[in-house]
RNA sequence: GGGCGGUUAGCUCAGCGGGAGAGCACCUGCCUUACAAGCAGGGGGUCACUGGUUCGAAUCCAGUAUCGCCCA
């Protein structure tokens, strides 16, 4: 079999993902007897392409998918796209503009007819990403918000609410985007410090004489005033209200009248009241019982209700005419700098238009009231759980939601208006008449439904609801939900809120809430900041795993991920070394590589001391990963397999490994190592297979293995009969051994080719049958000529010294050894030891220490303060014997 | 105005009551037949500031400064 030197994972990603779908994997079996585990996507939008935001919290999901498929579990990972009402009508729109044609010139059939057209041909494109990632969805679930079942689900929960009293149809004040002309509901507007203007304008009195002023943002709005408005405690204006003044340009009558919602400090006291185009105002003239008066059109041009001249106008250029005109009359006062905040469209940035218009209404108190109990007794659980106070903030202070939609392009709003009688049907399909006068002509309502309405009810419309389905019966509700912050109130309150009301249960049990990936120097990516980074290029030049590994490994819960390129090339460097330690496994299998299976691992008798510690080190990382990935730690897991991969199996076992590998070595000792080395590789291949699936998949079908796929392979469980702490610190103290020796190598920069003689005095038994159990290895690893035991080291004449934990060692080097160099080196490292002594002798020098902390933590100071003083004490004696 | 989060090595971040850590960057020496996307060794920190609690504080509490996010 070929084998590169490195590893190009553009060769195995395809290949390993088909493997997958060919074995049907990700398939969750409904009538399985396991435990099942299952997760909605949070579908991402038809329109959309696979940005950071999705890499990660698919990364993650998809960590969480695969651990728990390979721990048994039956797992359900449900995909989808969302149909993203306004997203993809403009969209769709754009294109027919530059074909010279119009939504409206197509009709609104011809035109839902394209847009299916168009999700056919380019809908797909995240899904083909989502898998590039290695996402191991149930696609043979995957659904579409638009799915003619689910739109069954829409109308279901539409007529449930309205017969429940919870949905109402009302003329009220809603943010009106006029370039997507259409309602939009508070979330989505944007709201924006501008630098403006403040207007202060002369309403003259009845008689033609003075008048009152009124400040003003919007002077264009005026045209629509019903009603000037003063604080019911001012003094200035107590005489004055229940009077009138005249507006200027039109020359209405405006009653003045009293409400406390005017600021008195603001302007001067005394605003004016546009009930249509303002929803203080709107408020206001609902308490007052002034009229309201619409001035615009649906684009945001003056209509027909204000005078000739202003008509037709655009709402800015009116502003501009309108100003000359009161300029002109005299009546504008003054104009000043003012900076407010401006709401503007989340999709298309257009200036936000409040607008007095009929639209649909969730009542959404009610379903708030439990949704906050169920995050309050547990029911749902987030993480971080910080998160839980804007969940509270919001659902405490939430408003009704406006949930119609001037588009043509979704879930059509199941009421129909009767022509004759203007009752509205509200109905799961189309009635024949209307049920209050029978009548025959029905039009049903024009508007759409918000995108959101649907996506709430994702977790369980999905599972074929409102059909009592195995599926749903069986994966809901769903354990996790894995999603961004910023869409916490669009969706995750309200799929909160729909689950509890249709299913009476949460639709998940814990919202992991992941943070913000952001560019290199921590600025959000934009396009306007020219810094956005595509996971699709990544994928391309370092790798699926080395991105989902670089994702998990920055997802501390809480914090953004600052996306340094450094970062993934680093863990490219990490694939490359699992490829590597993988290769030098397999070129030194033997007859070990011919097994269908790996060879069973060899009695602990038989093991050497660096097999019973690389083991115990294996059953402890697995004990940690799975505790880490049962609190969502991503990070955590992802640096102890990295820890772990790397520093310790590579860097000293496999260098402890080698020499028994060797031609030379007795072919027992190799078949003992190349036992130890499949055993720990399969292991941390299946342990790294959620993290990075495509090099473990990759490898592990080259190793001995019985099964088709490591994604079904059984995920590695502590073992506490592999525990060994014996053998951990005697491979602590071989570890200390040749690390002093390379230390006293580097140092003195002795040639790294150069054999070296190695005199040791061990201070106990024990340390003594260790060093001497363990020579072989510790020449290899310190490249040594020979390691020899002696009574006195004193006597041993020139030569480098270095203590470890029991020992005393000492490095001959008769004529290259510069003793005054050799002192200092000593002495800074006496001095780095009394430092980090001192704060432990100070501890033990405490009274109220000894009294009063925890004997175990007394115990261990006293423990590491003699170790340090030992130490200490013998550098000093070597310098001491050096002068 | 209210809420939340951050401030730890040059950079990006873990750690959140008992020996200051990682990755990258940096310095030194090495092509030691798994890997130069590598190996070995090393330097580098009054843990933002001020008080308090405690035998003991990067870690808990209060306040200050500063940066960021969310909501009005």
């Amino acid at each position: 079999m070929e084998f590169d030197k490195t590893f190009e994972p553009a060769r195995i990603e395809e290949r390993w993902y088909t493997h997958w779908l060919t074995l049907g994997v990700f398939t969750a079996r409904v009538d399985s007897s396991r435990p099942p585990f299952s997760m909605a996507i949070p579908p991402p939008n038809i329109t959309g392409r696979l940005h950071m935001g999705h890499a990660l919290n698919n990364t993650l999901q998809d960590i969480l998918a695969r651990y728990r498929r390979m721990r048994g579990d039956d797992v359900l990972w449900l995909p989808g796209t969302d149909h993203a009402g306004i997203a993809t009508q403009m969209v769709v729109e754009r294109q027919l503009a530059k074909e010279g044609t119009s939504r409206e010139a197509l009709g609104r059939e011809a035109f839902v007819r394209r847009v299916w057209q168009w999700k056919e041909e380019y809908g797909g494109a995240i899904i083909g990403q989502l898998k590039r990632l290695g996402c191991s969805c149930d696609w043979t679930r995957a659904r579409f918000t638009m799915d003619p079942q689910l739109s069954r689900a829409v109308r279901e929960a539409f007529v449930r609410l309205h017969e429940a009293g919870l949905i109402y149809r009302d003329k009220f004040i809603v943010n009106w985007c006029p370039a997507c002309r259409t309602a939009i509901s508070d979330l989505e507007v944007i709201p924006q410090e501008t630098q403006g203007s403040l207007w202060t304008i002369r309403y003259p009195f009845p008689d033609g004489h003075g008048g009152m002023e009124v400040a003003t943002t919007r002077p264009e709005t005026m045209l629509g005033d019903t009603g000037v408005a003063v604080h019911p405690e001012d003094e200035r204006y107590r005489a004055l209200v229940g009077k009138t003044v005249v507006l200027p340009l039109v020359g209405r009558t405006l009653p003045i009248v009293a409400d406390p919602f005017v600021e008195k400090e603001f302007g001067t006291g005394a605003v004016k009241i546009t009930p249509a185009h303002d929803p203080n105002d709107f408020e206001a003239a609902r308490r007052n019982g002034l009229a309201s008066i619409v001035v615009m059109d649906e684009q945001g041009r003056m209509n027909d209700n204000v005078p000739e001249r202003y008509r037709g106008l655009d709402r800015f250029e009116a502003r501009g005419r309108i100003v000359e005109d009161l300029r002109a009359q005299g009546l504008l006062v003054s104009v000043k700098e003012h900076v407010h905040s401006v709401g503007r469209c989340q999709r298309c940035h257009t200036v936000i238009e409040p607008y007095l218009s009929t639209q649909w209404f969730v009542r959404v108190k009610p379903l708030a009231d439990e949704a906050i109990r169920a995050v309050a007794d547990g029911r749902v659980r987030f993480t971080p759980p910080h998160w839980v106070n804007s969940y509270n903030e919001w659902m405490g202070k939430i408003h009704d939601w406006c949930i119609s939609r001037q588009l043509w392009w979704g879930h059509q709003i199941p009421a129909w208006h009767c022509e004759s009688c203007s009752e509205v049907n509200v109905a799961r399909e189309a009635p024949a008449a209307c049920r209050r006068c029978g009548g025959r002509g029905l039009r049903q309502d024009p508007d759409v439904l918000d995108t959101w309405f649907s996506s709430a009810l994702w977790p369980f419309s999905t599972l074929g609801w409102p059909d009592e389905t195995p599926d749903l019966r069986r994966y809901y509700p769903t354990s996790v939900l894995v999603t961004g912050f910023d869409i916490l109130f669009f969706w995750v309150c309200r799929m909160i809120m729909m689950g509890l009301r249709f299913m009476q249960e949460v639709p998940f049990h814990r919202v992991y809430i992941t943070g913000l990936v952001r560019d290199a120097e921590g600025q959000k990516m934009s396009k306007t900041r020219g810094n956005v980074i595509d996971p699709l290029d990544l994928i391309e030049r370092y790798g699926a795993d080395a991105l989902r590994f670089t994702l998990a490994a920055m997802a501390t819960p809480g914090s953004d991920l600052p996306l340094a390129e450094e970062r993934m090339v680093g863990y490219r460097a990490f694939a490359n070394k699992i490829w590597n330690a993988a290769r030098f496994v397999l070129l030194n299998l033997g007859e070990a590589g011919q097994g269908a299976s790996p060879p069973p691992l060899p009695r602990r008798g038989r093991m050497r001391v660096e097999d019973r510690w690389i083991l115990s080190r294996l059953s402890r990382v697995a004990k940690t990963v799975e505790e880490r990935l049962a609190e969502y730690r991503f990070d955590e897991t992802a640096n102890v397999l990295y820890q772990f991969l790397w520093h310790e199996f590579c860097d000293w076992y496999l260098e402890m490994a080698k020499p028994h590998l060797l031609p030379g070595a007795p072919p027992e000792e190799a078949a003992r190592a190349r036992a130890v080395l499949l055993h720990v590789l399969d292991a941390v291949l299946r342990l790294l297979h959620p993290v990075m699936p495509f090099i473990t998949e990759d490898l592990w079908q080259r190793i001995p293995h019985r099964g088709e796929t490591i994604a079904l392979a059984t995920y590695p469980a502590h073992d506490a009969d592999l525990l060994d702490d014996s053998a951990e610190s005697e491979i602590a103290l071989v570890m200390e051994v040749v690390a002093r020796v390379r230390n006293i190598r580097a140092e003195l920069t002795i040639d790294p080719a150069r054999r070296l003689p190695l005199l040791v005095h061990a201070r106990d038994a024990e340390t003594a049958r260790a060093i001497t159990a363990n020579a072989s290895t510790i020449t290899t690893l310190a490249r040594l000529e020979s390691v020899r035991e002696i009574p006195d080291l004193s006597a041993s004449g020139p030569a480098a010294r270095a203590v470890a934990p029991g020992v005393d060692l000492a490095v001959p080097l008769e004529g290259i050894l510069d003793l005054a160099a050799e002192r200092r080196r000593l002495e800074r490292e006496i001095d780095k030891l009394a430092r980090e002594r001192q704060g432990h002798s100070l501890k033990l020098q405490n009274a109220d220490f000894l009294g009063r902390a925890r004997p175990e933590i007394v115990e261990k100071v006293r423990r590491i303060d003699q170790e340090l003083q030992e130490k200490i004490e013998r550098l000093s004696r070597t310098v001491e014997s050096l002068r």
